[in-house]
RNA sequence: GCGGUCGUGGCGGAAUUGGUAGACGCGCAGCGUUGAGGUCGCUGUGUCGCAAGGCGUGGAAGUUCGAGUCUUCUCGACCGCACCA
């Protein structure tokens, strides 16, 4: 095919289309300029737009999901720079992890030479995708120090502010990954990464970030994200769990108290017993010297611990056991047995409840296996709040909008949201509780007993405890030829000339801390880093920072939706306090894209179904491949691959080719195109067939242009411009007898080339040069839609009787209501079907359509 | 159980505000081109029917001149959360 590039003329039905020949061709040229993608200096006039896309894991292959996810970014990034923003787009690597220490283990590898290897085999992968990254400038490897230095930089300001504390917790422990989870990496009991591993329960020292602190502002802040899915701020409402209580303290025998939380304070006076949580510090104490207690307590925390394994806590047993003590309910004066209970969670609330049988589904269950005492103390309003209602009122009643208290001393009769308001201020007042706010969302626990992550900067002395290491010390440098294993234990540990250090405060011997940070650490803020990643005196300056951000337009898997889109919300949160950058988001719009599945499956290897990226390039070419990513389906779907499809879009390339090829030399011969804007008087006079290609074409231009604006189905998009080219090419003969103007052609083609621009660059490249363009399609300005080229001249009309269509009726696109209506009336078949009716009605929609109401 | 998303041809999917349901592509069928092949071209393709004409957006009802779209109920699929007090 190499031969189509000579002078000799080139006869149409020779002309392939050979994505294999064209795309390295463009891609060495690319590849040659590495400013190509550059973005201009904050002193642009152009408007700023930041596009990301999510960095990915150097597994050392893209999978098809990563090609769907910067196919997406890729056009919106060459779109808005067509569009005249000035537009970053960057790329870097989320390196640190546990895949790299178990390939060392596998093949005895040093985890950054395998991680620095993928790195380098899927940059060669995004290079043939044709993406525009500005590598360059922006790009980051979290694993290398010049980053990683930066997250001990944060951590150290975060211990200074009380952010970043060390405390001992029963911790989520993976036996595969041989090291500590955060809630967040805990999914439906098992590990993130092992969907078949339980987590175990383990007690171990571990550093916390304190995102806790944040907890209202990262709900809060949900509400200003109108550019987020909904489906993510609500994932995310839901995980910081806010709810809103009163604790209410109750004295216990023996001089001890016990603070409840509940959220239904207006319920107290049905309250027939307390209900304390098996690790609660009450039932320690007592069990200290209560052998058959104890025996029971420890019984309910297996209990507790099977159900969680088994991701089953919700429908778990209740078990529970009297204690032999009594409590004092504060508001009534009344005595009610202390009991404890296997459904009562020790890390949520305060570990202990109130028990109201009556007006609680599970305290109901509880109560009536046990035999506790049910006091119904609301009833529904509707039945006035009396207080020998029927009874027969079903329990549990849980209402609390239409409930009124009963029975309830001083406050019978008032309706229970104020009552829960009144009563907690009266507890306030009497000194016996307070209102406060429950958050699910707990710290985040950051160390981690592996040793492909950032080290802790953290140097423990036996006279100064845990010391920071001081910032001119930073960074802590990760040793290498490290033994890696999967047992329990820091790697790092064994390392003696990493351990032994000196304290900085004393100078004396002293131990490094030896366990590292949670990648989502440095995923937490990479993309900030992105907008001056050589800087070696700071995370990233302030300036550049500020002019990029917020992110205009993120992009990526729902997967993310909790675990980093709420770390890097949190992260940001501080930065903005730590006084580095000025906004409280990180990202303006979030998408998120769906999976790529095939055969109804979610592509895996143990069910053989994952489709390579590589061999869809090399069997149809980047461009068809990243077409088909984004033609297949409206991009927040989940989309099914078929090969088949992705055959359909390069025949449909194929087409375009052969067509601009043969029409090239007359496209040329315009002089006056070229990229340049021409007047809409240039295309006066045409013929129908010419006015009616230029017609289709600006209604494509508007199509695409409002579709970038927001609605993103490019689904649709590509399928208006296979509607446009199918026109083209039905126009073919008429185009080759002259008896469409030459300017309008050329108008076509140049317009057609840049429309598949941010689609499928290779050829929209190759294209603009055969048919003369200006400079690169890179920097060409997207084209503007004439309203006037793009109006209909007729329209057609349906016209329907009660509603179903009989007939479509052509009128001018200027018809006047009147018009239209004698029109359709006149119209044979319209009168076959009123014939012997009544017409009682005719509704004109001027331009859409015509009903007749008939009898 | 709670919250969310979604049910449209053989398949992926169109129909943005209620206004011609099935665009575009795949698949399939027929014809053509080619020495042959198909990542080629053309034509057809919701369904019943020879046709005229019916019927059709998971199901039922409602609002409306008109409903895939709005409302209520219901069935199903997927995702997230789940003794959260």
């Amino acid at each position: 095919m190499s031969s189509a590039e000579s002078n000799a003329p080139v006869r149409a039905d020779e002309v392939r289309y050979n994505p294999a020949e064209i795309e390295p061709r463009w891609q060495a040229r690319w590849d040659a300029d590495p400013a190509l993608y550059r973005a201009e200096p904050m002193t642009s006039p152009k408007p700023k737009y930041y596009c990301l896309s999510m960095l990915p894991y150097p597994s050392g292959q893209l999978h098809i999901g990563h090609v769907r996810n910067y196919s997406i970014g890729d056009s919106l990034a060459r779109y808005m720079r067509m569009k005249g923003f000035n537009v970053l787009h960057p790329m870097g690597w989320d390196a640190f992890g546990l895949p790299a220490e178990n390939a060392a283990l596998k093949n005895s590898t040093p985890p950054r030479e395998w991680t620095i290897k993928n790195i380098a085999q899927m940059k060669v992968q995004m290079g043939r995708l044709g993406l525009s990254f500005d590598w360059a400038d922006t790009e980051v490897a979290t694993c290398l120090p010049e980053y990683y230095r930066w997250n001990q930089w944060f951590f150290l300001k975060m211990y200074e502010r009380g952010l970043a504390y060390k405390k001992s917790a029963k911790l989520n422990w993976c036996p595969k990954c041989a090291t500590v989870l955060a809630n967040e990496q805990v999914v439906g009991g098992c590990c993130w990464r092992h969907e078949d591993t339980l987590v175990e329960q383990r007690e171990m020292q571990q550093w916390f970030l304190r995102i806790t602190a944040y907890a209202e502002e990262l709900l809060d802040g949900l509400d200003k994200l109108p550019g987020w899915p909904e489906k993510v701020r609500t994932m995310q409402r839901n995980w910081i769990g806010r709810s809103d209580g009163t604790e209410v303290v109750f004295a216990v025998e023996g001089g001890a108290s016990a603070t409840v939380f509940t959220t239904r304070v207006d319920t107290i006076f049905g309250a027939t017993s307390l209900q304390l949580a098996p690790e609660h510090a009450l039932v320690k104490q007592w069990a200290e010297t209560d052998a058959a207690l104890a025996a029971a307590v420890d019984e309910m925390v297996a209990q507790q611990q099977a159900a969680k394994e088994a991701g089953d806590i919700g429908n778990i047993e209740k078990h529970g056991v009297f204690t032999g003590k009594h409590a004092v309910n504060p508001f009534t004066g009344q005595t009610v047995p202390v009991w404890v209970a296997n459904y009562i969670l020790a890390d949520y609330g305060t570990g202990a409840i109130m028990s109201v049988p009556a007006h609680d589904e599970r305290d109901f269950e509880f109560a009536t296996k046990y035999g506790l005492p049910i006091k119904r103390v609301l009833a529904p309003a509707s039945s006035g709040g009396a207080q020998d209602e029927s009874g027969d009122l079903a329990l549990p009643y849980t209402a609390e909008e239409e409930a009124v208290l009963i029975d309830s001393g001083d406050w019978s009769g008032e309706a229970s949201l104020e009552a829960q308001e009144k009563m907690g201020k009266f507890a306030e007042e009497k000194g016996f509780g307070k209102r406060t706010t429950t958050f699910r969302l707990k710290d985040w626990g950051v160390s981690r007993q592996r040793y492909w992550g950032t080290p802790i900067p953290i140097i423990y002395c036996e006279e100064h405890g845990a010391v920071a290491v001081p910032e001119s010390q930073l960074p802590v440098l990760l040793p290498e030829n490290v033994q890696i294993t999967q047992e329990g234990g820091s790697p790092l540990g064994k390392v003696e000339e990493f351990v032994n250090v000196v304290c900085p405060t004393c100078g004396k011997p002293a131990r490094r801390e030896t366990d590292t940070m949670d990648t989502f650490v440095d995923s937490s803020w990479y993309f900030y880093r992105y907008t001056d990643a050589h800087n070696d005196a700071a995370p990233f300056s302030s300036e550049k920072a500020n002019y990029w951000f917020p992110i205009d337009q993120y992009i990526g898997g729902v997967e993310h939706a909790i675990l980093h889109l709420i770390y890097s919300r949190f992260w940001t949160k501080v930065m903005r306090d730590l006084g580095l950058i000025k906004n409280d988001e990180p990202a303006e719009r979030l998408f998120t894209q769906g999976m790529v599945i095939k055969d109804g499956a979610k592509m895996s290897k143990s069910k053989g179904n994952v489709v390579s990226p590589d061999d869809m390039i090399g069997r149809y070419g980047a461009d068809a491949t990243r077409m088909y990513a984004l033609f297949a389906a409206p991009p927040d779907r989940d989309l099914e691959w078929q090969e088949e499809g992705v055959a359909g879009v390069s025949r449909f390339l194929a087409r375009v080719y052969r067509l601009a090829v043969k029409f090239a030399p007359l496209v040329k011969s315009v002089e006056k195109v070229k990229g340049d804007e021409i007047s809409p008087a240039a295309f006066a006079g045409q013929t129908e067939q010419g006015a009616k290609l230029l017609r289709t074409l600006h209604q494509t231009i508007a199509k695409i242009t409002e579709d970038f604006a927001g609605r993103w189905h490019f689904n649709t998009c590509i399928a208006a411009i296979m509607i446009l080219v199918n026109e083209v090419a039905a126009a073919e003969p008429a185009m080759e007898a002259g008896e469409v103007a030459p300017v309008t052609v050329a108008e076509i083609f140049h317009t057609l080339t840049l429309l598949i621009a941010p689609f499928s660059p290779f050829l929209a490249a190759e294209l603009w040069e055969m048919l003369g363009g200006h400079g690169l399609i890179l920097d060409a300005a997207w084209p503007v839609a004439n309203p006037e080229l793009a109006k209909e001249s007729e329209l057609e009309i349906p016209v329907q009787a009660n509603g179903k269509l009989v007939v479509v009726v052509k009128v001018p696109a200027d018809a006047d209501e009147e018009a239209i209506k004698a029109a359709a009336l006149a119209d044979e078949k319209v009168q076959q079907r009123l014939e012997g009716k009544q017409l009682v009605k005719t509704l004109v929609i001027k331009g859409k359509l015509v009903n007749l109401v008939v009898k």
